[in-house]
RNA sequence: GGGGGAAUACCAAAGCGGCCAACUGGGACAGACUGUAAAUCUGUUGUCUUAUGACUUCAUAGGUUCGAAUCCUAUUUCCCCCA
């Protein structure tokens, strides 16, 4: 391992739990720079509600796949998988540390393990299968997938409409199972790899998630989402922190009950990271304070 | 002081003789997840490491009954009305 000496220095954990402070940290530390592995702070036209790291952090290290992107782009993970690991490649020309920090576990394994290679489907087919469903509720992707693709359907998550039109618009637009395609094959790296997690004890965490929304409250939250509200079934707007704020403005419950479920939700979003995160073995896991204990840890890697 | 009503698991709230360890909602906890992932979906929530099992529960103490959260009596607490 020491044979190479370039290396990604992974950070990941729940929200709020102070992963954007230990990678500035780190990238001062290092002199590195940071590849935010966040699917929403990509986008420039979201900001309070997304914890974007504030000017100062920003200036502080170089950053990446922040405000990369609109929201009336289409992105997904498959494609920051692609385009990050490009980049990493790229700045290890002239880095020996990265970090690639984030809260949003599929595109980190995007990056690290990659997915395996399906064929582009026509946006065509998935809007069809999203009508369908829309109009006709899940027993019709239920049906449709049992036709097309029977013995996948007796794998799949069968109420999980997420899962059913991504079988279906794969079965539909290439001909064969998405079964099929799945090799479960890692991508190989060149440079090190180092998992830091940050967790902190649960009641610590949903303080700091209540504290947190507070704050996003008093600087316009509110206000932001207003001004999003005509592009709200946008894909990036599917984000905890301005549906609950879309849902009280078009008057299904009072501002008090949108503040509990911001919150509510986020401490749930934070539990769903958590599980994702935990299933890492090669996680190591530490609490965000003293930052001189993660420092320990990556000098016996390094 | 007189009259009426209510006490159910973490919270709210159903149940009003057996199908009740107890509907439902909230909250919490746990999990899945290879192209929407801050998405989407699942499970648990009286105790017992597992259970088509055992044990202890529906304010407390007695009682009626083959059988009670459900009926009766007393006690305690709370709410409402009259004084």
């Amino acid at each position: 391992m020491t044979a190479i000496k370039k290396h990604l220095i992974v950070v990941a954990g729940p929200t709020a739990v102070g992963k954007t402070a230990v990678s500035i940290k780190l990238a001062k530390h290092f002199s590195g720079e940071i590849i935010s592995a966040d699917s929403r702070q990509i986008f420039r036209e979201l900001n309070i509600g997304t914890a974007k790291p504030d000017e100062a952090e920003l200036a502080s290290a170089p950053h990446h796949f922040v405000d990369s992107h609109s929201i009336h782009e289409e992105y997904d993970a498959a494609r920051y998988g692609q385009d990050a690991l490009e980049l990493i490649h790229r700045l290890f020309e002239r880095n020996d540390f990265l970090i690639l920090c984030g809260g949003s576990g599929l595109y980190i394994k995007a990056v690290l393990e990659g997915f395996d290679d399906i064929p582009e489907v026509p946006d065509s087919i998935r809007e069809e299968l999203v009508e369908g469903f829309e109009a006709n509720g899940i027993g019709w992707l239920q049906e449709k997938m049992m036709t097309l693709d029977p013995d996948h359907f007796q794998e799949i998550d069968k109420l999980n409409p997420h899962r059913l039109m991504r079988a279906l618009e794969v079965k539909i637009g290439t001909g064969s199972s998405i079964a099929s395609f799945r090799k479960k094959q890692k991508r190989e790296h060149d440079f090190n790899i180092h998992k830091i997690g940050l967790e902190l004890p649960r009641e610590e965490l949903h303080e700091r998630i209540d504290a947190r929304m507070d704050k996003m409250i008093a600087e316009g939250l509110f206000e932001e989402a207003q001004q999003l509200f005509p592009f709200r079934n946008h894909n990036a707007l599917q984000t905890v922190g301005y549906q609950e704020i879309f849902d009280f403005m078009e008057g299904k419950y009072g501002r008090e009950e949108a503040i509990r479920l911001l919150k509510r939700n986020s401490r749930r979003y934070a539990k769903r990271q958590l599980t994702w995160f935990k299933r890492d073995e090669e996680m190591k896991w530490f609490s965000p304070e003293p930052f001189q204990q993660i420092l320990d840890w990556l000098q016996t890697r390094i």
